[in-house]
DNA sequence: TTGTACGCGTTATCAG
DNA sequence: CTGATAACGCGTACAA
């Protein structure tokens, strides 16, 4: 493979002249530059970018960790960030935490060894001393998830008022007992929607009932096991706020499968507005996370953090929309 | 950050000699060894990836071209890749065509660049011209899509056999009038099953009728658009085999809308069984393709291509499995 | 067993 | 506008 010794001698000029025309920076005598063209065209001359980058001290790659790329919000938040990647001649790479569940000392080694210039985390499963570390010495910024009351950039929704216009469109249309289903409140994402839950309740004189709230897994089969809970609890309830889709969709599955109709018995109000959302039947009335601006903005923030340049804001907040379908019925405002 | 000539200088000793205790190759001293570790140890060292690559040629990476990480199926795939890479010390690096519609010069760039040492494929859809001058050049396999009678390493089912598989049950259950659901033909791996198809139709002396056979996109929506369509032909069946769990799920959605009742009316049997597929309901009854090992398998076949050993076998057949839930009734053998 | 010196392919500085 | 040359950080013949 040629490299640009080869192409500075094919156009019979130094190697330093091909490196000004291939950045294009200063500027290089028009016959010349042309030669040099010329040159890289008939090698078929790529740079190396090992190379360039061991050069440079720099390698324009992001890594973005995720627990699991398979979610579909994930996924989305991604597409975000590498569409803003892309257009500022940026790489990303994705971890994913389900490949290698030591991700972190994995990601830490990427950074630590050049092989990439900043870290997107949308994973709060590690010690948050642990990331504050790593965000204090290496460009970092949350996406989604978050930490409490730490120093570390980050680009989320309001995940309590987000809950709270779930919970008043539940009891706008009438809904006293409201179940929630949710995920381990361990991560501050469920703890907020959780707390807003049981704050939007209290707001307007409706119970809290401890059986009527079910912490399990998020993914259907979660939510599916979380709905049964409830059933078997024997406690009435005539709408539930479940803390993600997934769970939203499992509960739901549960519902029918023990005769209770969705929504004419049951109200299901979900969160995130994945693909399947729309696709379910009922469809799913939901919270929608501006899933690709999320990774947009979450990129750009890295971006101003590689360029050493100062953060405008901490944290930024995205807004959230409610996406009205047919799992709650129909409200007339 | 420390490199190693720092490490060198507070052990007292060649850089070298650090590069030996690193590399664990050629036999140090133990004390001397001891004297290096701490001084790694005292600056928090690690080696610059960048500059080991650069000299030795390899980056122990391969890259993986996916036409959509959010599919079920090439997630597994994908899941399997990374479990072999890592056993074997590679890294893999995800390209999803979703976001880069233009990956053929991406990828192309990503390895006469020097930044992977190998290519393995799960996308058909750029020139088979293209690709196969690549594989002439660099180690490339092929994973689960393939190309008709070319010469680069591949690794899948038999998309004939499983479809035969699929069609099998059907007739052996009484269907005399199946549809066929399927997308773009341009794919080999669909002209497979739909070929498949009419064949066994043929074979058992059953008619093969156009009208129900739709091609469409590979997607719940394709699905669902293309069971809407086979009911408006008017014309009778009582069973449909979708060449993949996405369409057959959205057929599925058609077909209780418009009050045929699954799998009472109609059986329905898909492929891949992604994971949405147990948890349908009815739970849909598949081919299921060993996505895990596909995996695991075609890393193995990169990596011999990459050692530049002698392949054993151009094309790996892996076993498919007829999986039996509730789409199509229970059959008894 | 250890140290010296060179080269991997670039970019950047400094003369000319 | 162009050319020589010094890094970037590491691995490894070769010599000691």
């Amino acid at each position: 493979m040629a490299n640009i010794t080869d192409v500075a001698h094919e156009a019979g000029v130094s190697l330093a002249t091909v490196s000004r025309v291939i950045s294009g920076q200063t500027s290089v005598r028009p016959e010349t530059r042309d030669r040099v063209l010329k040159a890289i065209q008939k090698l078929n001359y790529q740079p190396n970018a090992l190379a360039r980058q061991l050069r440079t001290q720099e390698t324009k790659t992001a890594i973005v960790i995720v627990p699991n790329i398979q979610n579909a919000l994930t996924h989305e938040v991604v597409f975000g960030i590498e569409s803003a990647a892309e257009s500022h001649g940026y790489q990303v790479l994705v971890a994913d935490m389900r490949s290698q569940p030591s991700i972190e000392s994995h990601y830490l080694n990427a950074i630590q060894q050049r092989q990439v210039d900043g870290i997107i985390s949308m994973s709060a499963s590690m010690t948050q001393k642990l990331i504050q570390q790593v965000a204090d010495q290496y460009p970092l910024v949350m996406a989604v998830q978050d930490f409490e009351s730490c120093n570390i950039p980050c680009v989320s929704i309001d995940n309590a008022a987000a809950s709270r216009t779930a919970m008043l469109h539940l009891i706008r249309m009438g809904h006293r007992n409201i179940a929630h289903i949710t995920a381990s409140t361990s991560l501050l994402l469920y703890r907020e929607r959780y707390n807003s839950y049981c704050q939007t309740l209290e707001e307007h004189g409706l119970p809290v009932t401890p059986e009527l709230i079910r912490h399990g897994e998020a993914s259907f089969e979660g939510g599916y096991a979380q709905a049964e809970a409830l059933l078997a609890s024997g406690k009435a309830f005539t709408a539930i706020f479940a803390a993600g889709d997934t769970m939203a969709i499992g509960a739901i599955k549960a519902l029918k499968k023990h005769g209770v109709r969705v929504p004419q018995d049951c109200a299901v109000v979900g969160f995130d507005d994945i693909e399947l959302a729309a696709f379910w039947d009922p469809a799913l009335t939901t919270i929608r996370q501006p899933k690709t601006q999320i990774g947009q903005v979450a990129f750009r923030k890295l971006l101003t953090l590689m360029k050493k340049e100062p953060l405008l804001s901490m944290h930024d907040i995205l807004p959230h929309e409610l996406i009205i379908r047919e799992s709650c019925g129909y409200v007339l405002e």
